[in-house]
DNA sequence: GTGAAAGCGCTAACAC
DNA sequence: GTGTTAGCGCTTTCAC
């Protein structure tokens, strides 16, 4: 800038006025400090200009994994929001291990962004009090945050697993397995939960193998399905904690002779064209990333009332997986 | 910093070694440095770092839209090594705009990333000469970059096009339709001359209204797939130019009587599902992504080498749908 | 082992 | 309309 300035034969600050659009310069002097920042191939530097201002007008965003197709619209929406403001999104994907979260959101804010938008790995929060202190707007998405107060959007996993249960019991389904994700989650363990108010209100036993909560390594979600199916008294129905359990039930299922029932939770891309289609408790990813980030913005932007929880709904979609009678 | 220095009634600089766990402090000094850190809740700013470091320790990536399944895994790869090398990923979606890829672009170079990743949706990428002059690392993946030398990182579409056309053709098609992206995009161009090439070496003609280039809107997509399969002398297999392209053309076919074959650039998940299953041409966009990455690390740490380009082949999967007889 | 001073590139405040 | 000065928070240099 300095050099644009000597080049020109003018001020600094008139070279900043120009890089700015501000008004003030008349259009000769204009034109001449132009030339020399396209003669120099001059870009300001954002660090500095950063440094000074205070705001990035950068937002940053963790969440598990950037490429699972139930966070990858989210991350989309969250970045169009962004852009809707001026902001650039930073992200990363913390792979459901809390210290990378933890490591993550640190750095984002060691790069001052404006705002933090948070799909939480960690149930324990409080590293981030001395941030938000400092006025670090943060909102958390699909799950709450950990031993502090902040703004949360979420889905109701609960009423949402619950009424998908409940429909496979309308369809006259008594053992019902339960595969889900580790339940340490927030929403693995809501869905537990919904599953098991929905087999307790229509007074029907849970036995303690039909409910396998962990990893969503297929290898393991076929080891439990396979077990559930085995024995004198196989379930006839499954309730899939998520998406990527739905998929590996899919597979499971389609080499059976017999038809077994499913609803998974999370809608996917094909599930119509699958045989029988799958019948699903959808959420909107996007959604959820646009509320999350309009909240984040609205923040920024100097809201100031206390941490807000928005809950979303959720819908049954029956497709024929879902509504197949026990065999 | 300086608040912590006082605080600690040491200098400034011995707050900085602390920091930046530079020896040179003694144990007793550190630890009423480091507690002066924690109570002021005190985090290093990076941009003030930067500005005086030169290096960021981020990469930009730029490509068309974060969320398709396609892309997701590239992003994550990309993600991975960079975290492997200590880098923050900062992204942004062109929505293949070309305006858009460069205003992306030259954002993130005025926040002086050290590298860029780019999938290219513009075809004229000088105005990253001041850029690539003034040190910024770039690689471009999936499609190569106009007007410019640089590295890149491609898969061989012209190759992979031919031999899925030709796959169609040793099963006894003649009038193969093929519907693809956008012919301005480098990746659908060489598609179409791989469709063209198979034919033309089968010594078969291409009836002009066979090919249909365009959006990958579903609506757009449909209309065409339904036009070629009427008239009189109708398509009797279909080869789709990327994965958008081919789960609407699953659709369509799913509704009609006779049996269309398919087979689809790029593989997605459950394919093996589908009924029938989808043959494709598959591509690795996980390594696309790492190659890329990896490369251009391997510039940041001062490879000097004339930009290179590494191709990348296609694997046919044959899974059912290819394999179809003409009705 | 520690600290004081200079300066990274920019913008805010206030001259002229 | 335009320029000058100070300083954002850090690291570098060099002196102690």
């Amino acid at each position: 800038m300095k050099d644009v300035a000597a080049r020109a034969g003018v001020g600094l600050k008139t070279v900043s006025r120009v890089v700015n659009g501000e008004a003030g310069v008349s259009p000769d002097t204009e034109r001449r400090v132009q030339e020399s920042i396209t003669a120099l191939g001059f870009r300001r530097n954002d660090s500095a200009r950063i440094l000074r201002k205070g705001r990035t007008a950068s937002i940053g965003l963790v969440l598990e994994d950037l490429a699972d197709p139930f966070y990858a619209p989210l991350s989309r929406a969250v970045e169009e929001v962004a852009r809707a403001h001026g902001a650039l999104l930073i992200n990363g994907s913390s792979a459901e291990d809390p210290g990378r979260e933890q490591e993550l959101v640190l750095a984002l804010c060691a790069r001052r962004v404006d705002g933090l938008v948070i799909v939480p790995a960690s149930d324990d929060h409080r590293y981030l009090e001395p941030e938000i202190a400092a006025g670090v707007a943060t909102v958390f998405v699909d799950r709450p945050p950990g031993m502090i107060e902040a703004d949360q959007v979420l889905v109701d996993s609960f009423a949402g697993a619950r009424e998908g249960v409940a429909h496979l019991i309308a369809h006259g389904h008594r053992r019902i397995g339960f595969i889900g994700d580790l339940p340490r989650i927030h929403t693995a363990h809501e869905r537990i939960r919904g599953y098991e108010a929905a087999m307790s209100e229509a007074g029907l036993p849970v036995h303690p193998s039909w409910v396998a909560p962990g990893s969503t390594d297929p290898a393991r979600v076929r080891a439990d399905a396979e077990r559930m199916l085995g024995g004198p008294e196989p379930v006839t129905a499954f309730f899939a904690g998520n998406n990527r359990v739905t998929v590996t039930l899919v597979r499971v299922l389609a080499e059976l002779e017999r038809p077994v029932a499913l609803v998974g939770f999370d809608d996917f891309e094909l599930a119509d064209m699958l045989s029988p289609p799958v019948t699903v408790v959808a959420q909107d990813p996007a959604q959820l990333g646009r509320t999350a980030a309009d909240l984040l913005f609205r923040r920024l932007d100097g809201a100031h009332d206390p941490p807000c929880l928005k809950t979303h709904p959720t819908t049954l979609i029956a497709r024929g997986s879902g509504e197949l009678p026990p065999a």
